[in-house]
RNA sequence: GCCGGCGUGGCGGAACUGGCAGACGCCCGGGACUUAAAAUCCCGUGGGUAGCGAUACCCGUACCGGUUCGAUUCCGGUCGCCGGCACCA
């Protein structure tokens, strides 16, 4: 009798010897011409409530991967670190009433403590902490490059305010009109900003999509973020006036249907356009707009506006427009005003219902003017109306040639817009990075030097949010006040912190060079590592992470500190793991499923193997602890075979060879469609197979055995590695090579064709693998001959796969 | 509102480019071993009708229709759920 299979012990045992003897070799270590692979995670930021199910999820699929491409011949780089800045740190530690530095310091030891029970061959060597000031320095450096090329620049604008979070945010930290991180309601402050000009790279975050390999859903969304459209800027000269008020329109082909012009409130123009007796309605409207936030904003169900008075000239057909003011029109898109056409746009037509303004029909719809119009038609489809000389010409046509025809007639020009808005990049938070400017009287704002970077950021009594707008930093005289490092004059520093993505926006770069104090990265080192082959993660970071890199990965190609311009070849997103009914795991909702149990009770293999059994790894999954009885199962039947096989020592029988090659056909190729779910249960599918083979002869040969293990190697690491010794190896499974099938050896000389009538299945019949047509149709229709009472009009044979007997 | 994705047993899910629907597992039921229990092993398990029975037939992949010898898979429509964007002119 074997011994039975004691996670326990085998998982301490080896745990002991990687820690010894790591099996990954780092590049070059070994001396082989090997490529890397460098496969990365979305490091974490370290909460103090631990890991769940749920994160071990991603870290087991990531490495599953690096071990399979380890096995597979690559030297693997495979680093983690820490998320360690930010707004859930600081929170956390404000809850505490800890310094931030200490909490995070101890939830580091904490989760990196949870993290190696994964068992991950993750290069310790490699980590970084965004917090560590040599780490900073850097991302500190960075932004001091984006200033001296004019891609950082202060403005004063109202900005989205979290009041809870008391900072300013990022339009993409603004979700339904909700800061991201607290689902507090966001208002507008004016506030002094440092802005990352990143819309100067609008159009290759755009086109270079087309070289990622990432989920489509994931490039649209951020094709949609960026949101480009073409269009014109027209210009329409105010009446009686030299002035004129230049819109922006992605429907040219419609000027001639303008009957009237709307401005946002913030418009330059917007106060000054009031004629006397509408002054007082226009102020009131411009303060009342200035008053509400985002939410209020979004909520008004029905427009509201009001008319300045004057008129605007169409300059194509020189008709006098009616000039409005109203919140529905963005002050920072386009113009921050729109030439409104009720008869072809949903919302110009609200409004000129709701205030009595005129409609003309454009184009027509199925050939015709609509009588009572009732709603907008909004398809560029169909022919010009009502339009002068572009009677006729077909809508779609039209839209197109519009900014040409318009440029040409000097009434303004073709343009294209973005929805991107430059990055909103300052917090008025402690527990970032300060941002590293002076702000000198004489010299305006001048850039810390590089070499007294890193600028620490200070140690502070309190470090509580002011919700001033002001940053508790500021409130450190001997902080605050310094020399200019430009012309020695007493000056201030800028007391705003970065964002918690600053860090995150490159960090995936300083792994592989991570104790440079000379260099970002240096040459040799990114030539050898980089860039990102895998990166996994999950979905919510879909525009702000993953934009934001690409566009510090575009900078810093473009300042020459790397020679690649996208950081993440390849994206995977993983599922959420979620509590019961799909609920998400949360420490409030007491549903939290912490793996150190089930690590405990079943050890780190089978919760490996639960984690990818549980469903499609992109897919959401419910958790739920009874089915790692399922994979442990498996485990000790395979740990028995195994055992059993090696005292039995049998030779191969054809059948064990045959399904030795099948099982790597069949795991290779669904662990390459990364359907690891899958991989899984076929793990334990052929693992039955070969259970029930070995009924007869108490076991299977010796390079099944070994093969499988290799298989399941990735997967499962101990128990494969203990297997891999038990059979007789003293160096660890690592090294071997990911086994390959032969495909002559899978060809089974009996096959099984399922016979149908009228195509229903009515049997199976079995014939020789080299059977013809006329064969297997013969042998099928015998086999169903009582069936057979109709006229056969049709017999269909698919080669191997079915056969078919058409009958009335 | 616009744009994506998805609907398969009691449950998680499988089915590669149209070819035996329900692999694999959980739960559940029955049996073996045991003084007993756990563990382990074996058998059953979509629904229905007929039969003591091996079995036979019918219905079944959200719903309605189409293409096809054949549809979970392709096409059109309906309903439901999930995700993204949300006055971007």
């Amino acid at each position: 009798m074997s011994v039975p299979y004691n996670h326990k012990a085998i998982e301490a045992k080896w745990r002991v010897k990687w820690e010894e003897n790591p099996v990954n070799p780092k590049v070059g270590e070994d001396g082989k011409e090997k490529e890397k692979y460098y496969c990365l995670d979305m490091f974490p930021y370290p909460s103090g409530n631990g890991l769940h199910v749920g994160h071990w999820r991603g870290y087991v699929i990531s490495d599953v991967w690096s071990r399979y491409k380890l096995l597979k011949g690559y030297y693997i780089i495979h680093p983690m670190g820490w998320d360690a800045f930010g707004l859930p740190a600081e929170n956390y530690a404000i809850k505490m009433g800890v310094h931030p530095s200490i909490s995070t310091e101890s939830n580091v030891t904490n989760i990196k403590r949870q993290i190696q029970d994964i068992a991950a061959i993750y290069d310790w060597d490699m980590e970084v902490n965004t917090t560590d000031p040599e780490f900073y320095k850097w991302t500190q450096w960075i932004f001091v490059q984006m200033f001296k090329k004019g891609l950082a620049y202060e403005k004063e604008f109202p900005i989205n305010w979290c009041p809870s979070c008391k900072t300013g945010l990022a339009n993409e930290e603004v979700v339904n009109g909700k800061c991201e991180r607290c689902g507090a309601e966001v208002t507008k402050k004016n506030l002094r900003q440092w802005m990352l000009r990143i819309t100067k790279y609008a159009d290759r975050l755009l086109s270079d999509l087309d070289k990622l390999d990432w989920p489509e859903k994931v490039k649209k969304m951020q094709t949609d973020w960026i949101g480009k459209s073409y269009g014109a800027e027209v210009d329409f000269p105010v009446e009686n006036s030299d002035q004129k008020i230049t819109v922006y329109t992605t429907r040219p082909d419609t000027l001639h249907g303008a009957t009237f012009m709307v401005l946002a409130p913030e418009h330059t123009l917007a106060a000054s356009l009031a004629t006397p007796e509408n002054k007082e309605a226009v102020e009131q409207y411009i303060f009342d707009a200035s008053m509400k936030s985002n939410v209020d904003r979004l909520q008004d169900k029905e427009k509201t506006g009001v008319f300045t008075g004057s008129y605007c000239i169409n300059p194509l057909n020189g008709a006098k427009v009616p000039v409005w003011l109203s919140d529905y029109v963005l002050a920072d898109y386009g113009t921050g005003a729109i030439m409104c056409v009720p008869a072809h746009d949903d919302r110009d037509f609200e409004f000129a219902t709701k205030f009595g303004l005129p409609i003309i029909q454009v184009i027509a719809k199925d050939g015709k003017e609509i009588e009572n119009m009732t709603e907008a038609y909004t398809a560029a489809v169909g022919t010009m109306i009502n339009s002068g000389e572009w009677n006729g010409m077909e809508s779609s046509v039209l839209k197109k040639e519009a900014p040409h025809m318009i440029e040409k007639m000097g009434i303004g020009h073709a343009t294209v817009n973005y929805k991107l808005r430059d990055w909103v990049f300052s917090r008025q938070r402690y527990w970032g990075e300060p941002i590293p400017i002076v702000h000198c009287p004489k010299c305006g704002n001048v850039p810390v030097p590089e070499e007294e970077l890193p600028l620490r950021l200070p140690e502070v009594e309190s470090y509580q949010p002011t919700g001033t707008g002001e940053s508790p930093l500021a409130a450190i005289d001997e902080w605050v006040n310094c020399k200019c490092p430009v012309c020695g004059a007493a000056a201030k520093r800028e007391t705003n912190t970065m964002p918690q993505w600053a860090g995150s926006s490159w960090y995936f770069l300083r792994y592989v060079d991570n104790k440079n104090s000379e260099e970002l990265v240096s040459k040799e080192k990114a030539d050898k590592y980089l860039p990102v082959d895998m990166y996994i993660g999950g979905v919510e970071h879909a525009v702000l992470h993953l934009l934001y890199s690409r566009f510090y990965t575009k900078f810093l190609y473009d300042i020459g500190a790397v020679d690649f311009d996208e950081p993440f070849h390849k994206l995977f997103n993983q599922g959420m793991i979620t509590g019961k009914n799909g609920i998400k795991m949360s420490k409030s909702k007491g549903n939290v499923v912490s793996p150190d149990d089930l690590v405990n009770d079943y050890g780190c293999d089978s919760l490996r193997m639960y984690e990818l059994f549980v469903g499609p790894p992109e897919l959401d999954a419910e958790w739920d602890d009874r089915g790692i009885d399922g994979v442990n199962r498996f485990l000790k039947r395979f740990w028995k075979l195994a055992m059993d096989s090696k005292e039995a020592a049998v030779e191969a029988t054809p059948d064990m060879v045959k399904l030795r090659h099948k099982m790597v056909f069949d795991i290779t190729q669904r662990l390459e469609s990364f359907s690891l779910n899958t991989v899984i249960s076929g793990f334990m599918e052929y693992n039955n197979k070969f259970v029930n083979l070995a009924k007869t002869c108490g076991g299977i040969d010796k390079e099944t055995i070994e093969t499988f293990t290799i298989l399941l190697a990735p997967f499962a690491p101990h128990i494969s590695e203990e297997v891999w010794e038990e059979y007789g190896h003293n160096k660890t499974i690592f090294t071997q090579q990911w086994p390959s099938h032969d495909e002559s050896a899978m060809q089974e000389d009996q096959i099984e064709i399922p016979v149908q009538i009228n195509g229903k299945t009515r049997a199976v019949v079995s014939v020789a693998a080299s059977v013809t047509k006329e064969e297997a149709i013969a042998a099928g229709k015998e086999l169903i001959a009582d069936k057979l009472t109709g006229t056969i009009v049709k017999e269909i044979y698919v080669p191997g796969k079915i056969i078919n007997i058409v009958q009335k």
